[in-house]
DNA sequence: GATTTTACCGAAAACGTTTTCGATTTCGTA
DNA sequence: TACGAAATCGAAAACGTTTTCGGTAAAATC
């Protein structure tokens, strides 16, 4: 019934629990005699490691904690799974904590990561953080933290990101050179940089291009849903009757965009060419199809614990790291929501 | 810089360890005085107990393993929201992992979780799965394990679930009920329960209303994707002219049918309804709306944590518990997709 | 045969907490 | 004053592992 320890094999052996557990983890200086011996009846008893013990020998749980504002969404859950499947192969297991674009929740979460003491942290951050001192604490304590996605560029420590100042340009200059004279944008909320980023490069792209910036075009959502891309669409018909084109900060919205104009007849590219952001698999399916750029969330997982693993390996060697900014390529996918680029 | 135990404060206050742990943990043989003196000093040094040092002493961990098929995926990724906020309101953190609807991968997994010691185990099992003996085992050893959605009848824990049976027939006899007279079933994989259910719902509603049941009708996908649905949509045009309803296993397999039967210029409705599964977000959003099964994602996980926190509390008092199956009630949604029932 | 080297083993401390149980002090009451 | 009860405290064991360090026995060297 009780798990079996080294002790139990210990004294069945008539040898030390020293020696067991230097035979199990291949020290040189047990016989090969009685690492044979030691082996085999662990592996009949079929002994497992105590893991509470070693935690609290090793200081380390080999586990890491993921703070995430919202998981039910597709790019998120991307970056959770690429998150997972590399951390297995590390030897890491991982606790989500989701912070539902609250401050004080994501405060919340990160205290309780800390006192489980997990290894290192991965976290994206919640729209409306602005203070960072719960992140800087930790990076105090030593502990290797590694943001993604919603980073805070004034916070030391690594992150991995896309450029989305970039990408949102591309995406902008692509309306432009289909042809697009009065170009809108949809954009997120204020605050996460992201939001921040891809509408100063849809400005850009439009000052580059000697096109008029009008302030009245940039509509701001808080809530990124299908039914609110409705009803820009229904505003936009509305208010600006001229606007050909429209850079929309995500594909969901812009997906219930392009079904608001399907519906009212407008069409889409001929009438109205739109771009989304974040290449969800839906983009492809629907009618039109979405032009939009590609944000690989699976290898954003990947990459940002790939560096944790990396802070961790250097901490265990007393080593100091640099902070690094990973950034992952993104990339156009034209599909038929705009016009052939001649 | 190292983090302050008990003993430090018991130094600095010239007491012992074992009167600041009695202190902190609220015991009644300690003076109001000495208890004050204690907790003002912890919270100054910001004392946090050291979670490793707890684990091996009490046994625990309170934390939970999750294994699910995919994360990626709009049902399981509420479920997991589900798991994990009300996992949070009693003190438990989640770890999760990811079988890849992979047997081989779901026993691995399954492993690590008994090895770092979780103190139970949420699992949806994956498609492949027909042996059981790596959860059996689980239950032989007394660690408390709660299956949800796809689950295995034979073995005795306890389950939350749907009527899926129940929902199929439903969603059945509402396109009989519309005026179908030649159904047709898209369904799942040949082995999960929820997919053979879902068919034998289809199938007695078809039986009870006397209409005939035709398996080449039933057209069997493994991966549930949008293109298969597209796929199956020009299948069943090119198979079966007379087919003018179909009950279709997964919203997202619909969706991809509706978008094919919409490119070809079929009706939708008249000339072929349709009902989906699951009431994923996008089947209100797609043109027309798809009627369909609601399966409430979010609630199954608060249900199923809620059922193993349980049976931990009742394993921590050395009770027995009987397993207990959770059936959630789901409901038909009638959107556009089929007919109005008069 | 004496000495050094090498191979192998184990005692013991340590990680930080919880909890039992016995010891001491204080208090109330006769 | 004396005695029992109540209040308060602490020593110590325990959880299971890892790792240092010293010790003994065997092998190698001269």
């Amino acid at each position: 019934m009780k798990p079996v320890t080294l002790k139990d094999i210990a004294e069945t052996l008539g040898i030390s629990i020293t020696t067991v557990s230097k035979a199990l983890k291949g020290y040189p200086d047990v016989s090969k005699k009685t690492r044979a011996l030691v082996k085999e009846l662990a592996q009949t008893l079929n002994y497992k490691p105590n893991a509470f013990a070693v935690n609290l020998r090793t200081e380390e749980s080999k586990t890491i904690g993921l703070i995430i504002p919202e998981i039910v969404h597709h790019f998120f859950s991307s970056v959770i799974k690429g998150i997972v499947s590399q951390a297995e192969k590390k030897g890491y297991l991982v606790i989500i904590l989701q912070s539902n674009e609250s401050f004080e929740l994501e405060k919340k979460q990160l205290d309780l990561l800390m006192n489980k003491r997990v290894d290192g942290i991965l976290i994206s951050l919640a729209n409306g953080t602005a203070d960072f001192k719960h992140i800087t604490d930790i990076i105090a304590q030593g502990k290797p933290i590694v943001m993604f996605d919603k980073i805070a560029k004034i916070v030391k420590c690594s992150k991995v990101i896309i450029d989305d100042r970039k990408a949102a340009y591309t995406a902008t200059q692509h309306l432009i050179d289909t042809g697009c004279k009065r170009i809108a944008h949809f954009r997120g909320p204020l605050l996460p940089q992201n939001s921040i980023d891809r509408f100063l490069g849809y400005k850009k792209a439009l000052v580059d291009n000697n096109m008029e910036y009008d302030p009245s075009l940039v509509y701001i959502f808080d809530d990124m849903t299908f039914e609110v891309g409705e009803e820009f669409a229904r505003k936009i018909l509305a208010e600006h009757t001229n606007v050909d084109g429209i850079f929309v900060n995500t594909d969901l919205v812009a997906i219930g965009a392009i079904t608001e104009f399907n519906r009212q007849g407008v069409k889409i590219p001929e009438e109205i060419s739109i771009v989304g952001f974040s290449n969800w698999f839906m983009s492809s399916a629907i009618t039109p199809s979405l032009t939009t750029i590609n944000q690989p969330g699976f290898e954003m997982g990947k990459k940002a614990f790939k560096q944790l693993y990396k802070e961790l390996k250097a901490k265990k060697n007393k080593k100091s790291v640099v902070p690094k900014i990973l950034e992952l390529e993104t990339s156009l996918v034209k599909r038929n929501s705009t016009r052939n680029s001649e």
